[in-house]
DNA sequence: TAGTCACCTATACTAAAGTATAGGTAAGCC
DNA sequence: GGCTTACCTATACTTTAGTATAGGTGACTA
């Protein structure tokens, strides 16, 4: 029953999964070689339920692509697919419309049950998917602050000035500035905002 | 060929979803009242592939019930299930060692999706899960801004100075502040920093 | 047509952020 | 004892950030 637009411009991996995928219920399998010849099939098919891009794709751009699929066709469901991509840019991805996200460490088996998710209209992220190299990053770049850097650091992410978090760790807003400084060249950021948004995204605090 | 036992001290939810997996597939199902009751069925079948906890169940005690049946059988896979928790209960449930987190929302086919996913070796964690709540209420706040500054509160969220900000828009850095003063009182915040943090925890970008 | 709104700019100012240099204390280590 | 490291403070300075007030444009609307 379902019918499906699988771009990627690899060859080998697109026929591969595609043939997969024929093997499976009823999954009729269109294929695309990139994101222009996969919306003009689209265009030419019109009754596509589930589009899956690869994510590094000519015609990509990013997310573009994806954005210009959800524009063009508000109703086709569209999944991204990638080995490569970070958590980081899955997530956006699906903030920006995707209905789910296929890493290709996938098993086969995972991938068909990631499809049904989507195709019965809930939305697919893999949940272990990126949290092993990004948790090894940041320590050790976080784990060069001192004590007192780091305390400052915390209160600086819940956005208190200098003269507040001095008031808080009962010392001099000088002192606070000295430290604000060394976390900035240690964490390589140039504001302390940019800090904020580094420690966010490590979930340190 | 999947043995699956599953724990729910309402009968009739408990009834009504074994009922529905039996019909799937090769799924045999059995039941239990509560985590004692449980633990001692498998003991006595020995051959279950997933148990599936309620989360608001007699003998749970929070996590408790989930940490105790992880210890007596490692080789279980282990899901649990809820109407109520919160997004925080649930992953802190999938960082103690549970396979997958249900929530009673699912639609009846996308729970055999997530059971068959678990099955498989795969983690399930509904992508939405908890999601509304706390997507609500920025909105309103959010949604208060014209397009100007919401353009700039997202260069703002990069960690930008105002001064490239205005080059980045082709304005004035002047022009820049304004709007910055503007999303700032919009936002019901004090400085760049905070804002930046509350965009990115709504992820507007 | 008058009113409103989003947008841009200008001038002027105060407050904070960020940099630089110098020096003092205490604890731990070879 | 000499060395290092984390920590705190001081003075002095430049650069941003943030506030306030005033004015101009174009678009849309009652």
């Amino acid at each position: 029953m379902p019918n499906i637009l699988i771009a990627d411009d690899h060859d080998l991996v697109l026929d591969t999964i595609a043939a997969y995928l024929e093997t499976v219920d009823g999954f009729t399998v269109f294929t695309a070689t990139n994101v222009q010849d996969a919306m003009e099939k689209m265009r030419g098919l019109d009754a596509i339920d589930l589009l899956i891009l690869d994510y590094n794709m000519p015609g990509m751009n990013g997310l573009n692509g994806l954005e210009q699929a959800r524009k063009a066709f508000p109703a086709v469901k569209v999944a991204l697919m990638s080995g490569v991509a970070s958590r980081e840019v899955a997530t956006s991805a699906m903030a920006n419309g995707a209905h789910g996200f296929i890493p290709k460490s996938l098993t086969a088996a995972s991938m068909v049950n990631a499809i049904q998710f989507v195709l019965s209209g809930e939305r697919y992220f893999p949940f272990d998917f990126g949290s092993n190299e990004e948790n090894s990053k940041p320590n050790s770049a976080f784990s060069d602050l001192s004590d007192r850097e780091m305390q400052t650091l915390e209160q600086l992410s819940i956005g208190l000035s200098n003269k507040e978090i001095a008031r808080k760790l009962g010392v001099q807003e000088v002192t606070i500035k000295l430290h604000v400084k060394n976390v900035f060249a240690k964490l390589g950021v140039s504001n302390r905002t940019q800090a904020a948004l580094l420690a966010k995204e490590n979930q340190l605090f």
